[in-house]
DNA sequence: GAACTCGGACATTCAACTGA
DNA sequence: CAGTTGAATGTCCGAGTTCT
């Protein structure tokens, strides 16, 4: 049974989610991503009605290179170094990248299996569809999947600063709706205040953006014409009620007194004993090659 | 109940292979 | 030679066990 309260599981149910869980966003079959420190309340809910088809599986993150005391513990490390782990049981100066071991060369491996669709992979087809009733090409899909999940819905509408921050697209009809490319921001996890995070990037937990598409609809909005003072032109009308919110900056929580009690409860204790307790009867001497613990060696 | 162990699922890497 | 495949290798989830 997962312990909710081992340190050890964080404050997430990382990458192993029910295969249903409304909480997470579409993702594409293509190459699903779990951010999965994203808290629930600080998403943008798609509107009723507009739930994708179903909540793919999402993927589980890795580091490329745990360090070495996550490694003999078998538990998630995380790019900074130290890692938060380390830090957490005041092992900070031991922490190490482990060392990987070089692949084998020159292995034979007979014949592939033949492909039976030309590009069965490639042309997945991805049925997204957001509100305007406007499926968006997979190939934007698949453009867009190897970066954070949108978890919010786009509305045919241009964001806010959409003018400002993008050409607007210039070949659309009158009353037609287009996909054009823009930037949105994404808040990872740990971004949203770290006092008792484990996943995440590296510190400096900056909002990213990444391209994504969204659906534009030519006039009735026009499209105002750049300044000639430089300045950003003003923004759309906001969207109707009914749909999803454009992604805002985060707000990070502030850590509540039970939270940072929590947090010291783990800290409390002396970071030698602790480590005494974990990392010198580890199993790593007999890590295995062959992933997992041997089974394959 | 908390801390720890560890089996195994899952992710990533990259050389071998394939087909244009 | 770029793209694909799939085995090797790595990470870490989470159930079970041990400890306090």
């Amino acid at each position: 049974m997962a312990d909710p309260s081992n340190p050890e599981n964080g404050d997430e149910n990382n990458g192993t989610q029910s295969p249903t869980d409304p909480t997470q966003p579409a993702m594409t079959p293509v190459h699903s991503i779990s951010y999965s420190g994203m808290p629930t309340m600080h998403m943008y809910p798609f509107p009723p009605g507009l739930m994708p088809p179903q909540a793919p599986r999402t993927k589980r993150r890795q580091v490329k290179n745990a360090c070495t005391n996550c490694q003999k513990a078998c538990k998630k490390c995380d790019d900074a170094r130290p890692c938060l782990r380390c830090v957490k049981y005041g092992i900070a100066e031991e922490c190490v990248d482990s060392q990987r071991k070089e692949r084998q060369k020159g292995i034979k491996r007979g014949p592939y299996k033949k492909r039976d669709g030309k590009s069965a992979n490639v042309d997945q087809q991805i049925d997204v569809t957001v509100q305007s009733g406007i499926p968006i090409q997979p190939a934007t899909v698949a453009a867009t999947s190897a970066t954070p999940p949108m978890p919010y819905s786009v509305a045919p509408y241009p964001p806010p600063g959409y003018f400002g921050q993008y050409p607007p697209p210039t070949n659309g009809k009158m009353g037609e709706t287009q996909l054009v490319p823009i930037m949105l921001p994404y808040y990872p996890p740990m971004y949203q205040g770290a006092h008792n995070g484990q996943e995440g990037e590296a510190n400096g937990y900056q909002p990213a953006f990444y391209p994504a598409y969204v659906p534009y609809q030519y006039p009735p909005y026009v499209v105002p014409a750049p300044r000639p003072d430089g300045q950003q032109v003003p923004t759309m009308p906001p969207p109707p009620p009914h749909y999803a919110p454009y992604p805002q900056p985060y707000v990070p929580k502030q850590p509540t007194s039970r939270d940072i009690a929590s947090d010291m409860n783990g800290q409390m204790m002396d970071p030698n004993a602790r480590r005494d307790m974990r990392m010198d009867n580890g199993r790593m001497g007999d890590v295995m090659p062959g992933g997992g613990h041997g089974k394959n060696a």
